[in-house]
DNA sequence: CGCTACCTTAAGGCTGCCTTAAGGGACGTG
DNA sequence: CACGTCCCTTAAGGCAGCCTTAAGGTAGCG
């Protein structure tokens, strides 16, 4: 779960970037229309939050060229007028949610949930696959009923998994699901957490697709 | 765009549906569990405005069979208590979005639409010939409802085919599709791929025409 | 009957993945 | 502040599966 964080105050993007990390989300943020604009040309992004006051122009004309592109990421709003009709034109430009700040950042996490939910067409918040259960609101995962400790990257790739079952996650895809801009990587690292995932949750659970990459298959 | 509306309040419930018709909504309304879960099991809705306080039992209830039934519907909350626990747990629990009384009409018209709006689209684009299923999107395929593993070459020869079902295909044309300008093939790779093919998926599936390349005919 | 195009089979090489282990960083604890 | 723990990344070696190649067999066509 790649989010997108478009805010101009430093301390709110601050916030806004730690409370999503621990909420288990990969931040990327930046404060300017410009480098959000670009930072959405060239990611992918599982969401956005977007605040409407920017230095060098209006959130809803980030907003305006996503849709344009039709691009149908999910776009979360946030800002300070918080009057009815601030919200409505928001929401009928194509965002998707609106949050007016003050706001609560377990709320807006739970928002992004929602979004990214949706987007992929599933309607409850649990995800279950043959026998495993995973809750994104807790970051927990279960195997037949009993729970199963994994760490933050295994949770990350597991998650991105089971977001589309049956689905081909390449290498690559997975990358960008784990990491920002910042931290590349240059290795074998998502081989290796899926390798910990198969020792944790069983063989026959994660596919390996030769030449192409991974996804959820079989059952047991 | 057909919405229930679910609310005990006689005065709320009449002003949603007149406000909701006003904005261009085709609205249904209910004042309990009972008839909502009724509504829901025989009308096919584009949306839900769901109240979580009903005189007969909580929204949640009525959000969870939904969900359990496995029906995508959008539904969006309304409730009294607004905190932001409330609005997390509901969300997490498989809402897609969340308003505390009192509440703007207009806003839930744009909320109702922004739900909407996301909830179409998603189409999988499956190519069918014969009794062979291809999903490019999963790169998968399947023969009379049974899963074929091919390997990543003979996938691509196979995809090719399908992409014209009937149509010839020289073996240059298929190498071109197979490989790029860099690496050229000087031996009867493509054959040999034909031959893997023929095995897996039988005989009949793929014609020969002599001199000039492969197709896909005659049928099972 | 000979020629050509294609089929079939098997073997070798190579790419990509798995596995393991070591080093370093973050975090919590004494 | 030092220490321990956990996790994450990196790197290297080995293994397996796939792809290609090649050689011999078979069917179509004159």
């Amino acid at each position: 779960m790649r989010v997108l964080i478009v805010e101009d105050d430093d301390i709110l993007r601050d916030g806004l970037k730690v409370g999503l990390a621990l909420a288990g989300f990969t931040t990327d943020a930046v404060a300017t229309r410009e480098s959000a604009d670009a930072a959405l040309a060239a990611g992918s992004f599982d969401a956005v939050v977007l605040d409407l006051m920017l230095p060098d122009g209006s959130g809803t004309d980030v907003l305006k060229k996503l849709r344009d592109a039709r691009d149908d990421t999910p776009v979360l709003l946030l800002t300070a007028r918080d009057t009815v009709a601030d919200r409505v034109s928001g929401l009928d430009m194509g965002a998707d949610d609106y949050l007016g700040k003050p706001f609560d950042l377990d709320e807006v996490a739970a928002r992004l949930r929602a979004l990214a939910r949706r987007s992929v067409g599933r309607s409850t918040a649990l995800i279950e696959w043959a026998s495993i259960r995973l809750d994104p609101a807790r970051q927990s995962v279960e195997k037949s009923g009993t729970p199963v400790r994994l760490s933050r990257r295994e949770y990350a790739v597991l998650q991105a998994l089971m977001s589309q079952p049956g689905a081909i996650f390449s290498k690559t895809t997975l990358e960008d699901k784990l990491y920002g801009w910042q931290e590349e990587v240059e290795s074998n690292a998502v081989e290796v957490h899926i390798h910990h995932l198969r020792n944790k949750l069983g063989p026959g659970l994660i596919e390996t697709v030769r030449g192409i990459g991974y996804r959820l298959g079989g059952d047991n």
